[in-house]
DNA sequence: CGCAGAGTTGAACGGTGTCAAGTAACGTGG
DNA sequence: CCACGTTACTTGACACCGTTCAACTCTGCG
């Protein structure tokens, strides 16, 4: 709760958009080769934020828009009466602070979950580059109507289902878009906590660990501390549409 | 489930973008005014749809962006096991298939609700628009933006709470999405089945017709048939603001 | 070692889903 | 226009699942 800000600049040796890992995600996906310079040149990289720490808050001018590039934060809304939801979880590849160009300030709390490593775009160097450079006009509504798509579809797992199917769908989604990423997507770290997990489900974290539970003994997934493992794909998809999962009766579950 | 596609072209007057009553809060609404001829010039106008035809289906093409004027439409999920759930609502003045642009496909069905009218701007003319003239692509993204941001919101409405504080948010947030567009916000009529809004908050049509008669009980509102007066604004915001209704003890609720 | 925070597990309560029956609104065809 | 049938909604009773409260374990950190 004392300061915030980001703690200072480029601690890593600033890998040029060309040799990033992400690229093929980033903004410089769709860029004309030739465009992918220019493009490097004004972004801002390296910077960290470690666990706990605001990358922006909710009312915060929007100065910048942010590409995570290794790390977990969570978006957080903050009702007047001061409870806390979750209502979104950014990983490596994913742009922060899109929503917040039409009214110029941000609406969420965003938090580094662990240490975390991101990029900066600033407004006017975007609004440069959109005017500047066709493709970067086509990449940036490319990467917002993408995005929009994904909130959609996010919505959809919400549609209250059993828990069970909610915790298998959550996991699911985050497998997802790490393989989407090129990162491993059957054994995986999680940088959240399951009660930020239950906030954003919408469930007390007690549900999600009976859920968790209820999981492992089925074999659909493994979870030791905070590394999970996918046992099961198919049968953790089977879960997550909706089809509950078979606790009380350990035998047959969807064959 | 017969045939889908729209009912044929302007079978309106065709009111051109300036006499539009809309025109505050569509694409020319921050667009300079000598961009907003042309723009008007691209627009296909006063296309209608009846009741239970699609505007576009899952899968489909993305030809065009369409702008609805009047009526309601749904936009309906459906997983491959055959439910359906509705994962929004289109009133007048908001855009559909911007999430669509990233794949070129439409990801949801998009059914109209009651008689409605919509205008089309076709694909290429939107991206000869966005090319050509500075202020589109500042309203283009401007409003993709604002989607996104109210997209969010709207998620942590469904952020799991009581069903009262869920219908009682709904109701808010049409209210206010209705009163932002220059119509009555205290006293309308929903464009939408009951069932429908229950399928959207996750909840059985059962629920929400007895949060509805609790709603009613405690004074907030009124529905008769399709019609909904809000009684009290802000106990209205009470309630959805999480704090439960006053069901079980009618007399005193959040003072 | 001991404390703090995160997660696990158990028992009882309460809200919603489910099933079922009944009423109101709507559209159709006479 | 009214009788009809269909669909949407209302309301009740009961079971189930998730919340709540509580005690306990595990992990990480000083």
């Amino acid at each position: 709760m004392g300061d915030s800000r980001q703690t200072g600049s480029t601690t890593q040796p600033a890998v040029a958009c060309e040799q990033c890992g992400l690229a093929r995600i980033c903004f410089p996906a769709a860029l004309p080769l030739h465009e992918i310079p220019r493009f490097s040149r004004l972004v801002r990289r390296g910077r960290t934020l470690s666990a706990g720490l605001h990358l922006c808050r909710a009312g915060d001018e929007l100065q910048a828009v942010y590409i995570v590039r290794a790390g977990t934060l969570k978006v957080v809304h903050t009702t007047p009466a001061g409870a806390e939801s979750v209502v979104g979880f950014c990983l490596p590849g994913e742009v922060v602070g899109l929503d917040a160009i039409a009214n110029q300030r941000h609406a969420h709390d965003v938090i580094a979950l662990e240490h975390s490593s991101y990029c900066a775009l600033s407004l006017d160097k975007l609004q440069q580059l959109v005017e500047q450079t066709p493709g970067m006009r086509q990449e940036l509504i490319r990467v917002m109507s993408r995005t929009l798509g994904e909130t959609h579809q996010r919505m959809t797992l919400l549609a209250r289902q059993g828990a069970r199917a909610l915790v298998a769908a959550f996991v699911l989604d985050l497998s997802v878009r790490l393989e989407r990423r090129g990162l491993a997507s059957s054994r995986f770290r999680l940088g959240m906590r399951w009660r930020d997990v239950a906030s954003y489900l919408g469930l007390t974290f007690e549900t999600v660990s009976r859920s968790l539970a209820a999981l492992r003994r089925s074999g659909v997934l493994q979870a030791k501390a905070r590394y999970l493992t996918v046992m099961n794909r198919t049968l953790l998809e089977n879960v997550a549409g909706g089809a509950g999962c078979g606790d009380q009766k350990p035998s047959g579950v969807i064959p």
